[in-house]
Order: structure tokens, then C-alpha cells, then sequence
DNA sequence: TTGTTAAACGGGGTGGTCCTCCATATCGTA
DNA sequence: TACGATATGGAGGACCACCCCGTTTAACAA
């Protein structure tokens, strides 16, 4: 979930306003994984337990909306790359290898999201999650290097084009997510020093 | 205007129902042009002077009647291709480059018809119509340079990627068309030999 | 704690969409 | 011309996005 908040530079939004609209964007999450990028925001709201005026409310488009989650995905990954590097106990290469596969399952769960938002989303949007993705996995691959864990030859955009590339692959087949998971698994071992 | 049945084995069509379906194709074309690949079916039916149960007839799914006037623009191409072929007397370069004017138009107006077809169409369209727009160029390339018309290393590959990716860059702007027209002529008058 | 006020809420209405049914009109043919 | 097969389109059901506005609630001050 994000922590501040939609617009950093209004006044505090109320209490009960800010819950409404994280229940609304992890409504919206689910909805998309499981119905795909034009499912229906009256659903959205149902499932949030929330009026569909307060959604209309909190995100004047559906493109709005898909920006949001596409957004706390982004931060909810970056986090998990930040939980994974502050252990100092595990293992280098299975923490890497462990944030891949969530990237996986973010990429195979935005299906057609992430070309609706091409479509016409604010491009400073899709450089920004670039970014912060990239900088997130570069601190775990850094680390995995440091351990010898990883090969030479391999950078953070290049693992990121892979997974990317899985879950494109996959993203048309029945069964993507297991189809996903097995590829993935190989391309890591792959990557890995024996 | 497509010429055959969309089914071309079952028996033929009744006169008026290849009528309408001509008609829903047109303004299916008109209506996608101007509101982009989501437009409302019933506005289509609406236009075309017909009953959108007849629309839904004729096209069980969106995704059939955005083939259909996908297939019917290329034939078009591919039709105005043999018409400039046909003229002894043309220019040969100048023909070549109205066509690429010609394609550059449709690409534009396709808008994301192109992409939203990709989603989940049936792939031997995109091949086949690919394989119909080389061949009906590559005619009239073969013609322009056997008049000396184009520099050497001019391939109908590298024309039609040169067009495609002056309408993909020029989507999303404001005036694309207008766009998309001068740039069209400064890479053909690069092509051009002097 | 209590009172005040601005902010947020959500039920329900409007207008639009997709899609189907079926009585009617039209075509192709004998 | 007359007939059967085929195509048509208006009406209607289910659904959806979006908005209006009376009600509730959080925030803050006394």
C-alpha cells in the first residue's frame, strides 16, 4: 500500500477518506488479476465494500484507477526488495532469485495492464516504476554478486527484459502463471554460478 | 470493399445481407477512425442504417468486426497498389510514393485497432495480411527502381517499418495525421534518388 | 467531553451500452 | 406469381459509468 498520499501537497486527507482509498485500490488489484484491465469498477467498488461515487470520487477515470494500482504494485515490489536486502541472515542468491519471482507474478497479474496504461497513461509514470524498479534490483543483484552467487555478463535490466519477456510469452496461455513459474525457475538456475 | 463472402465456403449470401455487411464495414472503418478501437457497436450500427441485432448477426464478437475492417483496409491498400501498378503512363517514384501516403493514412487511422487486434486475434491474420502488403509493394518498388527512381538498399521491409514507425510515433499526438504527413515526405524525399 | 463545520459517504437515478428474441419484410427460385 | 428460406430491426433485459444530494463522520476548538 502507498504510504503517502495521492496528492503529497494538498492538505492531509481524512482518516476514513485514505482508508476508503487504499480498500478501493487493493479491490481494484484483485479485480484486475482475476478479470483483466476492463473489468467493471462498479465490481471494484462492490468488493471494496465501498459506494461507487466514493470511487468515482477518488479516481475520476479508469485510467486513474489503473495508474494507482499499477503504482502500489511498483511500491509494494520495491518493498519487498528492501525487506529481502535488510535480512542480513539469508542467502544472497535465493533472496535475488526470491524478488524475481515476484516480479513475475506482478507482471503476470497486470496481464493487459500494462499496455492499457501505454495507451495513454503520463509517461513520467512508466519511467518512474522503471527507475525504482531498477534501483531496487540493483541493490539485491549488487549483493548476490558481491556473495559470487550470480554469473559475470549478468545486469539488472537484463534479468528484468527476461522475467518481462516470461511473462509476454505466457501471458496468452491458459495456464500462464504455472507455465511462468517453470520458465523462470529454469532462466534463474541459468543464471546462477554452479 | 471486400469482394468474397467472409465465409467463403457456405453458400453464397443474400444480396442484401453482403449489402449491410458492406455498410457496417464502412462505417464501422468511419466510426474506429474517429472514436478509436472501443467505439460503441451501437453507434457503428446506427451509422451503417441498420439494426444492431443485424450488426451482431453479422459479427458475434468486437474482436470479428475489428478483424473485418483491419482485413478490408488492407485490401484496400493492396487494391490501390494494383491500380497504380496498372498505370503505364504514372511516374514510377511518384506512384511508390503516394502509396506510402496510402499506408501511412491507414496506419494512422487504425489507431490502436492495431494493438487491440494483437491482444487475442487469430494470428494468421496479422501474417497474412503482413505477407499481402509486402508482396503489393514490393511490386512498386521493383517498378521505381528499375526506373532509377530510389537508392540503392531501398527494401519494401525497410519502407514499411519507415512508415510504421512515423504513425506509431506520431500517435499520440494532437495532430498526428498532420504530423505524420511531413515527416512522411522528408523520409521519402530521402529515399528518392537525386 | 461536547459542539461545530467541512469533508466524505453511498443509495438511487439517468442515460448509454451490449446482446437476444421474435414478428415482419425481403430475397431467390420454381 | 407464389412460396419457403433467409435476413431484418425494434423492443426489452441486464449491465455499466457517472452524478446528484441528503446523511454521516472525522477533525478540531472550546
Amino acid at each position: 500500500m502507498s504510504k503517502d498520499a495521492a496528492t503529497p501537497l494538498r492538505r492531509p486527507m481524512r482518516a476514513d477518506a485514505r482508508r476508503n482509498l487504499d480498500k478501493i485500490v487493493a479491490a481494484a488489484g484483485a479485480v484486475i488479476a482475476e478479470r483483466g484491465a476492463e473489468a467493471s469498477l462498479e465490481e471494484v467498488a462492490r468488493r471494496a465494500g465501498v459506494g461507487s461515487a466514493t470511487l468515482h470520487r477518488h479516481f475520476p477515470s479508469r485510467q486513474a484507477l489503473l495508474e494507482a494500482v499499477f503504482k502500489d504494485r511498483v511500491e509494494t515490489l520495491c518493498a519487498k526488495a528492501d525487506d529481502l536486502l535488510a535480512d542480513p541472515e539469508a542467502d544472497p542468491g535465493q533472496a535475488l532469485a526470491t524478488w524475481l519471482h515476484a516480479v513475475a507474478a506482478h507482471a503476470v497479474a497486470n496481464r493487459g495492464l500494462g499496455s492499457s496504461l501505454m495507451r495513454d497513461a503520463d509517461p513520467a509514470l512508466g519511467e518512474t516504476c522503471h527507475d525504482m524498479i531498477t534501483t531496487a534490483g540493483d541493490a539485491l543483484l549488487a549483493r548476490a554478486r558481491a556473495a559470487g552467487a550470480v554469473r559475470p555478463g549478468v545486469t539488472v535490466t537484463r534479468l528484468l527484459k527476461l522475467v518481462g519477456a516470461i511473462a509476454l510469452a505466457t501471458e496468452r496461455d491458459a495456464d500462464g502463471p504455472a507455465e511462468a513459474e517453470l520458465l523462470l525457475r529454469l532462466a534463474i538456475d541459468g543464471v546462477r554460478t554452479r
